[in-house]
DNA sequence: TTATTCCGG
């Protein structure tokens, strides 16, 4: 294994966070070996590891209904399966779909393939992605989110205009990844039995949950594909740390002392806050180094960043200066940094986790699995050998979990089994997961969608109702579908059309904590004493009127991004609501008939204002707060209905709006009972 | 007394 002898960091470390050198790889690390710009493109696909399998991967995959391939980036695999599979008439019946589980992986590898293929992306190959379908009836190659192919299989079950589906990265597990695991099955089984053509399943993984994949399709064979790799050096810790964010920050210097300047750094950490907080240290320490160091420049890298700043990652450091990136994990997997030659994972990531009993989501720092840990290690050095160092010790990795658990067993399933059932599955009680979520949530799933009036039982079975059918058509949260679809009887459905889709994006509020009195000083103009969602209607109504003017945007600390989204949203659901012949009209000044709509639609999350000045949901009897970024968080309002209830520091109610305990009696009258308190009003 | 990992339709 190669070493390079010239900066070994280890070595003077501070006491309490000496690093050892170990000589462990993840089995099969691979990266891509990028071929020159220069090469003609058929040269460059032979130089692909995949390519000295091809026959012998053609022959099994025209043989098999189910294949498991395992391989690592760089392998070639993603853009290559699916161009052998045409090149070798295989599924020419129909089309070759192949899912990622983001919409940038979508449209880039559609982009490439086409390149490759040299043809017009839309026309061979093409992308369907939310909002975009770049696609003909030319179109055989068809990249797309996994999402997308799950919305098509609402109205195709069978998915008949296919006649294989590669599932690809698989390992990642998402909820929609994890839900289509069914569905192709179902749909295999059931085109067999009708004669139908077959359905070909390809399922790409990266290494890990090889068994797991290969049980639940039917015993498939599992296909290994090498790839190309670069050796990761990972140190870890001697002695267990305290202290993680101290730890990296020591471990930042002491790179930054011994290592050549162009030698960029990777921290893996688990949010904005801790983020912005360790830059300014970073910053601040950076500049009293001595003269023998060089210059620093530290990036942070989250989500939530504007665009703008994100893209600041990209940007090679002058020279002689050091770039250090402090990301959260956007760092994993959505985004890819070149020229990294140091990680840093803090193993820690902060992560949600649903309780059905509570119907609470907590979000909470934890630590990663090992799967996450190798992930991270393997973003250093994707162009060279890299170094990773995890401050944690061997004995604390050894008891990380194996692998992350599935989000279809950390999130609620309210969405999941509406899907389900609009998919036409008979017993979504039991539907046949790859990793089964409990029982207690797929019931207090089902159980949500009965008091939606989604569904209803009849002798033990649960049926889907023609009200439930229609908030399938949503590409939303069974309780936004619902509030929508009762819009109309309030005569206010323009606004909550509106509201919906504000909800529905990440949002649009852009909150520096740098520059928190000036955010607060501008938000006042906006604010609504109705609460959030009448604030956030208001700000999207002035956006409207200066046309998303970019400048209006940055001086009233709106996301002009996530605001343009939000016009996607509107459009995509306006259309649907045609669809549905559901009339659409504006209550103009009478906003009272949006909180009552809201009201109405939202009536499982109420809460209620108790003597004491704290609140009580209505639903599980669980004592919550107003979270501090509400616009009612100084108002002690005496009902609200909330969109979401997050456990951070403590239980918060996230979004509300101002209502009357009539309205709650009136829109679910048994289901209340007694719950409430006599009105006032 | 006060705070939002990350995707997706």
């Amino acid at each position: 294994m190669p070493y390079d002898p010239d900066h070994p960091p280890a070595k003077k470390f501070k006491p309490g966070s000496v690093f050892f050198r170990l000589d462990k790889q993840k089995p099969g690390m691979l990266l891509p070996g990028k071929a020159k710009a220069t090469t003609p493109i058929d040269v460059q696909r032979k130089q692909l590891p995949i390519y000295q399998a091809r026959a012998q991967l053609l022959s099994q995959l025209r043989q098999l209904h189910n294949a498991i391939l395992i391989g690592e980036t760089g392998s070639g695999k993603t853009t290559q399966i699916p161009q052998y599979l045409y090149e070798a008439g295989i599924g020419r019946q129909g089309l070759v779909a192949i899912t990622q589980p983001r919409r940038v992986a979508a449209i880039s590898l559609a982009g490439r393939v086409a390149e490759e293929k040299g043809t017009q992306l839309g026309k061979l190959v093409g992308y369907t992605v939310r909002f975009e379908d770049v696609t003909s009836p030319e179109t055989k190659l068809k990249f797309m989110t996994d999402g997308m192919l799950l919305r098509e299989a609402i109205g195709d079950p069978l998915l008949l205009r296919y006649t294989v589906v590669v599932l690809d990265e698989a390992h990642e597990r998402t909820v929609h990844t994890d839900v289509l695991f069914g569905v192709v099955k179902t749909a295999q089984r059931r085109r067999k039995e009708l004669g139908k053509i077959p359905l070909k399943v390809i399922v790409m993984s990266a290494t890990m949950d090889v068994d797991l994949f290969s049980e639940y399709f039917n015993k498939s064979p599992v296909l290994y594909l090498e790839g190309r790799q670069h050796p990761i050096q990972i140190y870890y810790t001697k002695q267990a740390q305290s202290d993680y964010l101290q730890a990296a920050l020591v471990t930042v210097f002491q790179i930054h002392q011994e290592a050549p300047p162009s030698h960029d750094i990777l921290v893996f950490m688990t949010g904005q806050e801790e983020i912005e907080a360790l830059a300014r240290t970073c910053r601040d320490i950076a500049k009293h180094l001595p003269d023998n160091c060089g210059p620093m420049v530290v990036v942070p890298l989250y989500a939530s960043l504007p665009p703008m700043q994100q893209l600041r990652v990209f940007q090679a450091a002058p020279k002689g200066c050091r770039k250090v990136i402090l990301a959260t994990n956007i760092a994993e997997t959505s985004v890819t940094i070149s020229g990294i030659k140091y990680v840093i994972d803090t193993g820690m990531v902060k992560a949600k986790r649903f309780n059905p009993d509570s119907g609470l989501e907590v979000l909470a720092v934890q630590r990663v699995s090992k799967a996450q840990a190798w992930q991270r290690a393997g973003r250093a050095g994707r162009e060279d050998s890299g170094i990773c160092y995890r401050l944690y010790t061997e004995q604390e990795f050894d008891h990380l979990i194996p692998m992350t658990v599935p989000e279809i067993q950390r999130c609620n399933l309210a969405s999941v089994m509406l899907q389900l059932m609009a998919l036409g599955i008979q017993d979504v009680m039991n539907f046949d997961f790859m990793s089964k979520p409990s029982p207690d949530a797929i019931r207090s799933a089902v159980e949500h969608l009965e008091l939606l009036g989604a569904v209803e039982r009849n002798n033990g079975q649960v049926l889907l109702t023609a009200l439930g059918k229609k908030m399938s058509s949503f590409p939303l949260e069974p309780r936004y579908a619902k509030t929508i679809l009762l819009s109309p009887n309030y005569a206010c459905s323009e606004e909550i059309l509106s509201i919906v889709s504000l909800l529905s994006v990440d949002s649009v509020l852009y909150n520096p904590p740098a520059r928190r009195e000036e955010v607060l000083a501008v938000r006042k103009k906006f604010m609504s004493s109705e609460g959030d969602h009448m604030t956030l209607l208001g700000i999207y109504r002035a956006f409207k009127k200066v046309s998303g003017n970019k400048e209006w945007c940055r001086e009233n600390f709106v996301n002009s991004r996530n605001m343009g989204l939000v016009k996607d949203v509107q459009s995509q659901l306006r259309e649907i609501c045609f669809k549905l012949n559901l009339k659409l009209e504006s209550c103009g000044a009478d906003t009272g008939k949006v909180r009552q709509c809201l009201a109405h639609g939202m009536f499982i999350n109420a809460a209620e204002l108790q003597p004491d000045g704290s609140y009580l949901a209505l639903d599980t009897h669980q004592s919550v707060a107003i979270h501090p970024s509400s616009v009612l968080f100084q108002a002690k309002p005496a009902y609200v209905v909330f969109n979401e209830l997050l456990h951070t520091s403590r239980c918060y109610m996230r979004d509300l709006c101002l209502v009357d305990a009539d309205w709650l009696l009136d829109a679910a009258p048994e289901y209340f009972g007694r719950k409430l308190r006599p009105t006032k009003s």
